[in-house]
DNA sequence: AATATATTTGCAACGCTATTGCAAATAGTT
DNA sequence: AACTATTTGCAATAGCGTTGCAAATATATT
């Protein structure tokens, strides 16, 4: 269980009790979490700020990325590849199922270019596919 | 610009200034909107609550979309294709211009289709990609 | 054209989400 | 063990979005 510490120290972040808890939920959860959630699992230890804070840092460093939403929610998810801070590469499509409601980074599942009108110089894309999942079928 | 009431007598809805003026706004921008442009275009004339109320009902029968945003704000666009109420087939890509920060709607661009894991049935799919616009470079 | 009915609007209040400043607590360093 | 830097929690604040209700406006009816 030494993955938490690696992923703490490679981005030279200080060990402390929230970022190790929160880093474990999104280690032993595949898919991404909502804020709601994280603070659902940690709202009684934490504070409030202290989770929000400690999820900014995540982005800031890239351990974390988040996923665009149709709601005005906002859906964090691990980086598989090592992105590194400020710098995401997240380029594979997420997937929301209509069922359960979780969302899934599909890592094998690259985001494919398209043709862009005359003039468009695209840098990032985004794919969000909903439908339903694996489990729910 | 008897769209405007065409658009509004389809959908059964009764013509008023509020509807009429934020319709307008859309019609006038081929590119997105955010909620607070929207607000900032009418804020003085109509209540806030007024706007929520009208867009809320703009989704629900199908005359504007909403798109997925990273931060957690939201972005309105018109439908092009004739949606039905409840049922968007929005299916074209978006374009968030980094520069101008504008949000375009590639109405010509449909989003491809991805080969998703073993178990994974598709419904819907959104795609957003960020870059520079034509009129910024 | 005037009235009746249904819908929509604005106001006020509220709840929820997210942010900031500052002092206390904790982590890393010597 | 003591020092320094970072992080945390508390309190306060700002902003976003929603709801109930009475007044205003739009459509339907006569």
């Amino acid at each position: 269980m030494d993955q938490l510490f690696d992923i703490l120290k490679k981005n030279q972040l200080s060990i402390t009790d929230s970022r190790k808890k929160i880093l474990e939920l999104f280690l032993n959860k595949p898919g991404a979490l909502a804020h709601a959630d994280i603070e659902k699992n940690t709202g009684e230890v934490f504070d409030r700020v202290t989770v929000y804070r400690t999820l900014q840092t995540f982005v800031e460093k890239g351990i974390i990325h988040n996923i665009p939403t149709t709601d005005n929610s906002i859906l964090y998810a691990l980086c598989k590849q090592d992105c590194e801070a400020g710098h995401h590469h997240d380029n594979h499509v997420h997937f929301i199922c209509d069922v359960c409601n979780n969302t899934i980074c599909l890592d094998d599942v690259t985001i494919p270019e398209v043709k862009l009108p005359r003039g468009f110089k695209p840098k990032h894309a985004e794919m969000v596919v909903s439908g339903v999942c694996d489990d729910c079928k």
